[in-house]
Order: C-alpha cells, then structure tokens, then sequence
DNA sequence: CGGTAACCGAGACGGTACGTCAAGTCTTCAA
DNA sequence: TTGAAGACTTGACGTACCGTCTCGGTTACCG
C-alpha cells in the first residue's frame, strides 16, 4: 500500500525507526514502563520528532500495531471460504485463540488496549482501523453462508460474530479460564446451532 | 462481611477515607491523571500510608471497586427466580447493559480493566474477588433452569455464561456497536436457542 | 570576570537565579530548613536543574556564597597599606570582627562551614576559592612589612596569619568570648610583639 | 560522677543504650546521614524514647560526646605542671593535634560542632560543659607559670589560650595547613616569646 | 499489696523533602 | 532548514525520616 505522508517534509526513515523502536520496546517491556523517551533514544531520534507527529503515547503503540497489522500486499483481510461455514470458523477461531496466546501478539494488544480502554478519541480509530475491517470480513464469510443456505435467513450477522469472538476477548483479557481448540470447536459448533436453518 | 484487619494497628479511618477518595477521584477525573498524590491529599493521608498498604495504584482502585461493590449484608449475589429463565435473563441482561452505560459504573470499571490487563496479579485478584463470585451465581441460576428442564442436559453452563456476557464486553470496551434493551434480548434468546433441550 | 560555563547549553538565567534565591534564603530561614525545593521554588526553576549542576545542597550554598565574595572588577583582594603594620592590621581585623557581628555575613559563613566540616570535597573548595586567595594577601601585606623591618626575618607569615584570625574563628564559631574592636586590637599587638625584629 | 537522674522512672539502660549507639554511628557514618531512627533501631529503643529526654539530635549528639569526655573519677581536668611551662604547653598542644589527626575525636567533635555552629541554645551548652573547663585548666596553668615569673605580669591568659588554640581550629576545620608537632612546637614558642616577661 | 500511672519497645500516622524519572516545550548546532 | 541532542519547567514517583500518637506490656510508687 502505497503509503500518503502526512506532509511532504516528513522523514519516513524516522517515522519507521520509531514505529519499530516501538514495537520492539512493547514486546520487551512491562506497558507501563515504555516511554516516549526510550522510543525516542531506541529509533536513534528527538524526543521532538515524535511529539510532532503524534499526539500521545498510545497514538504511537497504535500506529506501531497498525503497522504491523496492515496487509503487506494492500489486500484486505479475507477468511478461507471451503464451503463449509463449521470448519472454516474452527480454523479462524483456532488460529485466533492460537494467536492470544502467543506473547508475540498478546502483548501489542494489550498495550493497545490499555489505552483504547480510556481514550474515546483512540477508540473510534481502533474500531475503525482495526476492528471494523477483520469484522467486515467475517461478516462477508458468514454472509456467503447465509446465502448457501447454512446459516437462517434472519440471522443478525453482526451479533453471531460478537457471539463468536465476544466469549474469547472475556476469557482473554483477565487471563480466565482456558482458551484452546476445544474451546474454539464449541464456540463455533454452540453458535451455529443457534442459528442453523429452519426446517 | 466482618473484616479482617490486615494488622492490629491498622487505623480503619484511613483505610476508607483512601477507599472513598479514589472513588471520587476515578469519577472525577481521567484514569491517566489519578495519581497517588491526589487520593493521599484527598483523603487527607500521608502518601506512605497508602504505600504501606498497597503494592501499586491498582491495588488501590480495585480494592475501591471491591469496597463498593461488596454486597454490604455479606449474603452473596443471587440471580432473580422466577422460573422463567428467559424471563429472568432478560432482566438481567438489561440491567448489566445499562450500567454500562452509566458513567457511575463505567468509569470505575475501566479504570479497574486498564490495570487488569497488564497486571497478571491483580488479573488473579479480579477473577478471584470479582468475577467468580458473579459468574458462580449466574451458573447456579442455569443449573436451576437445566434441572427445570428449560436448557438442555449437557449444556456448559460456563460456555453459556461468556455467551450472554462475551458479546456484551466486545462491545462495550472499544465502544462500539449499540448496548440497549433490545440486543440484551436479542443474546439471550439467540443463547437460549442454542441450548434448547432436546425433545 | 568572564564566567566559563560547564556547558554551552547552560542558562545563565536559571544560574543566577537559584545563586541568588540561595542567598536569600540562607539570610531568612535557619539553616536546616533550607531545602534545595525551596531554593528551587523561589528561583522558578525545576529541582532537576540544581541537580544537573551541583551535586549536594552544600555546593549550592558554596557556590552561592563564592558568587556574592566575588570581586566583580576581576582583581584580587588586597589588604590596605599605609606603611605602618600594626595601624593596617589593627584596620583589617576590626573589620573582619566587626563582619562576623554582622548577621548578613554571620549565617553565609555559618552555612558553607557547616557543610565545609563533614565534606572534604568541599573542604578542599573552600581552601582553593575561598579561603586562599584572602590568606595569600594577608601574607603578602606581611611579607611588605617584612622587607620593611617591620617583622623579624626569620617569621613563618602563614603562622602570623593564623595567629591573628584562629583566636577571632575560636570565638565566634561556639559565640563564646567578645569579638570587640578592642580584642582585635590586643590580637594585633600581641602577635607583632612576638614577631618584632630582634636589633 | 554520681549521675542526676532526669526522673526516678527513667531507664537508665536505655540512656547509655542511646548514647552508646549514638557514639558508634557518629563514628561509623557520614554525619549527615545520622538519624534518630537508626540510634533508636541500634539501641533497641522505642524513638519516643529518645524524644522524651532530648529536645534534638544535636543534643543527643552533644549527650553521647560529653559522656565520652567526662572524667570518670569525677576530678576536673588538669594540665601537667613539671615546672617547666614551655615543655608542658608543648607536651599539651602535641596530644591535642594528635587528637585531631585521629578519626575517633575528630568524627564527634565535627558532629558536635556541625551542631554547634547553627544552634545557639546548643552553642551555650557547649561552651559550658565542654569548653570552660578544658579552659580553665589551660588558664590554672598559665597562672601558675605566670606566678613563677615566666610568663609577663600583665599578660591575658584568655587570650593566650585562643592564641594557642585559635591557630589549630583554623587549620583543622577545613583540613588546611599541617598539624603537627612541630607546629605545636612553633605555637608554643611564637606565643611565650609574645608573653615573655619583661626585664 | 493491689491499683495506677509513668515508662518502655514498637510502629502506624500525617507530613516534608529527598533525589529520580518522564512529560511536553523550547533552544542550539551540525548536516 | 530539518532534525538530533538535550536543557528546561513541571509534577509525580516511591523512599526516608521527622515528630506525634496510640498500643500493649512492664515496673515502681502510693494509698
């Protein structure tokens, strides 16, 4: 994706240096210990060059996620379409509750949540950078089933992907209860019971 | 619930007025901007006072939170019977999506979440003070509604739970999506559908 | 003089006014309760820029007090010289009991021995800067007197010098004794007594 | 000395407790770091303890010194009287520039002083119980050899002895200067010729 | 000789200041 | 003419001690 600077004056070497910096820093660091400062000195910039860009820390985490989350290819996200809606979701949902588990990821969202959680203003770009677009996606997927004739017609596709994804985050975010593939096998089976085709 | 004092010496006094304070103080300002300094001046308390007690401002939030949300009389939280599970759900459902909605509860609750998520300690503490005793009582309420014969045998009664709850914080804590009435129904027949017993 | 600054970036500004709010201080309040955040208060400045530039309150106050003893014209001190010795020392000494009877010299003092006491760092301070420069004037007027006839030959003049000021420092560091014009002028008397020229 | 106890009551186990620990600290710490916690923690004492019988730390400091200095056969101080005032003198002020070159009288007496300097009340105290004795004897002394014929009929032993002394404070307060015995020697034989007796 | 009051060790309390860290702004200097 | 470097004011951090204040537990005097 061909990426629209923010200004034509913008250095993109210390735009990424530090989105990186940033990166490496949450990965390596309890949240509340990363600073503007260490961002700074790690991408080998002025404290300056970051307030001039963006206007508070979690701006600068959420960006670095963003960064990182964007298809490379400019493509947006697609979920596997077999056929068959159950395996898919298994697949999807598996990989996800994988994902959670994996510090690698675990860590990037938590530092993002953490200030989603209290700034509205970051919330609305979370909602629309990052959630709206995995959630449009399933959506479609589930979609193309509904028209297959595997999900009810009347189905509200926005509450089966709360409904499949909201008891994951739950269990997540306070680190209860176990999150693996069975779980992930009886979200999906659970769900589309609920909303499998009227006779 | 008759307190146990963590020491002799310990002046109740303080105790609650810090408890009091960062009540006040959550519901007053952003969560970023409570500080140590305010709760202590606040409730007219040295600082090391609240550090001799607590290990973190966290700890000092959750154990407002707790305080306030301590059922008074010592008796535990129980769901509404009224043999109609749907019925009582429902109810249920609409009250927790409303609170959400209110700042009053709101806020306390995000403050609390924002510690949460990173600290695996007080994670442990929220599940065990706050979380377990909520969703024991919702699981007591299924149980009677499986043995009534109104949800099927071999439900997971802590899948259905996250169920009618998961969705409800997906939404909730980006801000995203409505949380009225009509989607508190909208989970609970959706779930109750799913668990319906089998002829 | 042209003052060399430890660093280009330094603020002159921010300098000068934590000297001078030092100073102030050290004239209104005892000693002990002069702190380095009430120096930085009145200075308007942050605490860190006292403790990017000195290393304790003593050197505060050191420097502080070498600041305001500073001759401004660039010149060393020089003691008077009439011809006749005794008039000259009898002069001097009057002066210097009557600048420890003054409390506006009196608590500076006071305040850099305190420190100058228990840190031999800034013991060796104090000699270089402060004390010094007035001992090596007071030795070269008698070295004047000297070639004079006026002080036997064989004279040990840094013992002079300590003959005449170690009675004046024995009394007024405990207030103990009268610190009077006329106990200057016997000091002066007795001490030329013993060095007077043999014929 | 028969001690006057302050009070029937008080413990005199946890006086000498006190003034013991206080004797050790001042030897074993920077004199700024010595607090009333850690005499009170070394003595195995209670802090108001020590609040109860002394008014500051100067004066516990000031306590602990006296007691050490303290005759214990309850006979004043007296100087050596050989007869021969110059050998005696000089036999004196050589012990006394040793005292200061030893780091177990130097440590309480800078302790002391620190106090001293900025404590009136304390500064009385201090000239009373420890500096007028020592004093006087210095003056018995001098009377005696004044007596003798060897010092001039007419000569002020209070300023003899601040000529002797004087000189050595100056130079060991802020660690100027040699002190030695020859500079004893030397200060002794300036101060007799300047009080020689007349012809 | 039993009660009571002052002392004791212990340590929590409301405070003040410490010395450090980082925030966000502003200035200097080199490329 | 940008941007690194970093000094600046501000303000909170978490700690150390201050001097005061209970708290039980002796201890010694007194009635």
């Amino acid at each position: 994706m061909a990426r629209t600077p923010d200004s034509a004056r913008r250095s993109e070497r210390s735009r990424s240096a530090i989105l990186t910096a940033t990166r490496e820093l949450v990965g390596e660091t309890a949240y509340a210990k990363l600073t503007i400062e260490a961002i700074a000195a790690r991408a080998g910039v002025g404290k300056q060059t970051i307030y001039r860009w963006w206007p508070s820390k979690g701006a600068v985490v959420f960006d670095a996620l963003l960064a990182q989350s964007e298809n490379p290819d400019g493509g947006g996200v697609e979920l596997p379409d077999t056929g068959d809606i159950a395996a898919d979701l298994k697949t999807v949902l598996r990989a996800t509750v994988a994902e959670f588990a994996d510090p690698a990821f675990d860590a990037p969202i938590r530092a993002v949540l953490t200030e989603v959680i209290n700034d509205p203003t970051l919330a609305a770009l979370y909602r629309e950078k990052l959630e709206q677009p995995v959630h449009a996606a399933k959506v479609r997927r589930l979609a193309a089933a509904q028209r297959a004739g595997q999900l009810r017609a009347d189905a509200d596709l926005d509450l089966v992907v709360d409904l499949l994804y909201g008891p994951i985050t739950q269990r997540w975010l306070p680190r209860s209860g176990t999150l693996d593939a069975s779980f992930a096998d009886a979200l999906v089976e659970t769900v589309l019971r609920a909303f499998a085709p009227v006779d």
